[in-house]
DNA sequence: TCTATTTAAGACAATATAGTCTTATAACCT
DNA sequence: AGGTTATAAGACTATATTGTCTTAAATAGA
């Protein structure tokens, strides 16, 4: 698996977060519910993200949970880096020690370029980017429904449509 | 990590056969002493592969384990899929269940892509092809030395450079 | 046939990852 | 103050991966 799973939660609650700018801090409840994570789980990972600074957390009533920055200023690399960390992006497939130009293994050249196909596309991808075409196209970050759907933007404000 | 630590020492394993084509049946122990993989793990691991086909063993005295095909018939692509199976290019990213192009999530365009290019790269990288540059540049398969000096080819039939 | 060598198979242990639960702490409200 | 709502922290459990060890079976050769 490329990513963790706690990575993959991390990055589905941050799409979450950024597809619902509305709101302020979001109890982590609520984002466990609609994304079918468990809520101590999903907890720790958020904690990780906010002592990364990508977000930050208020306790009591009306707390939560909410991005620090505008989602298009932080990347999908952020969030993976944040909770799996760099080393996919500096090891690689054959995982040698201290691997690198100088003594590479044979598989270097290939896995080079593809590892940086990987990097290229998390930095070239923001969180608001992905929420605006999950909003747009009802695309799903739970098992269930659309996006639309598990926010209730249908009902609400986009009855229009 | 992309790929498991067995699929790792899998490829390496299967690297060192195609390097060394010059032995028939070669020893797992032999293998497990020059690319420091524990023995009982790697045979294991083998037997995965001889069960898909990739390889083949002999028990008994000038017995152990040797590919079935010329290494130029193998790809990196068959050994991964033997041994991790074909999910991590079916499923990916997010890894919602059931997720294609009928109901993707926000990072499907641009996953799979680059999950693509992942496959690509294992799909057209052979085991000979691997080999011979290992040998040709001297690069390793193990935490140490080159290949060649695993090999003891510096010593032998390589004197002549 | 007996012994040495080798893989096969499976029990077992160690570690890492994933997930659950309880208690503490902070904030808000009456 | 006291009760309610929320995150923080950490103990604990469950599962998957990785690694070790023992025994069995096959082969070769003396
Ligand atoms: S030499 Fe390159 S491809 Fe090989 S393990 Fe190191 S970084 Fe990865
Ligand atoms: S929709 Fe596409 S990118 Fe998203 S989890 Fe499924 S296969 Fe992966």
């Amino acid at each position: 698996m490329l990513l963790s799973k706690s990575c993959v939660y991390g990055i589905r609650a941050a799409l979450y977060m950024a597809t619902r700018k509305d709101r302020d801090f979001i109890p982590i409840r609520e984002i466990s519910n609609d994304l079918d994570i468990s809520f101590h789980f999903l907890t720790k990972i958020l904690q990780q993200l906010s002592s990364a600074d990508l977000m930050e957390s208020f306790r009591g009533p009306n707390g939560g949970i909410r991005l620090t920055k505008d989602g298009s200023d932080v990347t999908l690399m952020e969030v993976v880096v944040a909770i799996d960390g760099i080393e996919l992006f500096t090891e690689c497939a054959l995982g040698l020690p201290g691997c690198g130009v100088e003594k590479p293994c044979p598989l270097h050249d290939k896995w080079a370029v593809t590892r940086d196909s990987i990097r290229n596309m998390l930095e070239n991808t923001t969180l608001t980017e992905m929420a605006r075409k999950a909003r747009e196209e009802d695309l799903r970050l739970s098992d269930d429904s659309g996006i639309r759907t598990a926010l209730g933007l249908d009902k609400e404000d986009d009855e229009q449509e």
